[in-house]
DNA sequence: ACCTGAACACCGTTCAAGT
DNA sequence: ACCTGAACACCGTTCAAGT
């Protein structure tokens, strides 16, 4: 009884999935997802591409793995929070959603790209609908909440994190929407111009989460 | 004064923007984005790859006028409308631009891939974030509210594409979440396990821009 | 049992050279 | 001026063979 139950024939393996796992996001995180390929990752654990195969069946797999591992903090920093009524919770798990996601470089790219369906997912899943049904609404209307809320915190993060990106293509947004809308052409996105350049994220999502929740009370 | 007021010194040539842009879109649609690499297009236009790089200097750029040239139709679509006030006029414009990313396959990921700031993309942001400025709300406002639309309906048609995609990894989503919820670990998806495995993403769709109206009103 | 070596079938992009 | 040929520097994935 050196140390498992399993017999442990042959040599100890110098891989598996967890080191894997954590080895991928440190990559992600300091290089980006462009950067995280097999051949790249397999180099960070000093060992082939083709080994990561006895462990993850693709890629596809392993960034899976990778999005359910990054929500693991989502229940926690809920749990943490004393938020009041099903309104304040609701606004916490989108908050907690959005900032797990902001935690690893191009991490809503990763989520939008997987289906995740591990225990975290959909714990986080389980949470939000119960609050929900908590407050009164119907199971219909809880889960398909779940869907918008989801949606919006994803697409909201996956534009977030492309305006962080260096975008390396030359002229960023902001400098070419300056420039179109100077030419008179756009009248309305001119008056709009100051926030529609502005880059308080934070601002705008609050404002959008607002809208669904005030969207939400009026339905009750 | 043969065709054209440009000289046109040496052969005419085989390629041009317009057509290259509209074979790509051609074979997105029949073969999706994965599948759409610049050997390939090339292919389609009989030509070699290299050839590709004297009208698109990147992949990238493609991309980005493949998503300009999608929002096309959706001006056309929206001024077409008999849609009353300015709520009805944000759920055609919110509609419209679904409805564009659906028809072309692969369209969210296509559109979100990218940062389109041709006239089409930002005619539809102009117009909508007029309606909103002649319904009496503030430039502020109309401006958050143009981000959170676009990114809600995104996030969403981004789903909606991925599960109508044959999901070549396995079992689809749905069968995963039946069985994970079977198990008796998920109370609050188990009660909304009807509408979460449901296919109706048009009304997943309203239910979400509902939700934003709604907000949006209370705000007046 | 676990990993390497080597290959297969591709990619995006560049650029001298041809026409 | 426009396109080809050929290369550069990569990819994900598979699988016989070694240890």
């Amino acid at each position: 009884m050196s140390e498992t139950s399993t017999p442990a024939r042959g040599r100890p393996p110098r891989l598996d999935r967890e080191r894997t796992l954590r080895t991928a996001l440190d990559l992600l995180r300091q290089s980006g997802l462009d950067a995280l390929t097999m051949r790249r990752l397999a180099e960070a654990l000093d060992v082939k591409a083709g080994a990561l195969y006895r462990y993850f069946a693709t890629k596809q797999d392993l960034l899976t793995a990778m999005a359910e591992r990054m929500m693991a903090g989502v229940a926690d920093a809920t749990a943490a929070a004393d938020d009041g009524d099903w309104s304040g919770q609701l606004r916490t798990l989108a908050r907690a959603l959005r900032a797990a996601l902001l935690a690893h470089r191009d991490g809503a790219r990763v989520f939008a790209g997987t289906h995740a369906t591990g225990p975290h997912t959909l714990g986080i899943a389980d949470t939000l609908v119960g609050v929900l049904r908590g407050a009164g609404f119907s199971d219909e209307e809880a889960a398909r909440t779940l869907f918008t809320v989801a949606n919006f915190t994803v697409g909201h993060t996956l534009e977030e994190q492309a305006a962080l990106e260096p975008a390396d293509g030359g002229a960023d947004v902001p400098a070419l929407l300056t420039e179109a809308v100077a030419a008179g052409t756009y009248p309305h996105l001119q008056a709009g111009l100051s926030t529609l350049s502005s880059t308080d994220f934070t601002a705008l999502f609050e404002f959008g989460l607002g809208l669904l929740v005030d969207g939400l009370r009026a339905r009750r």
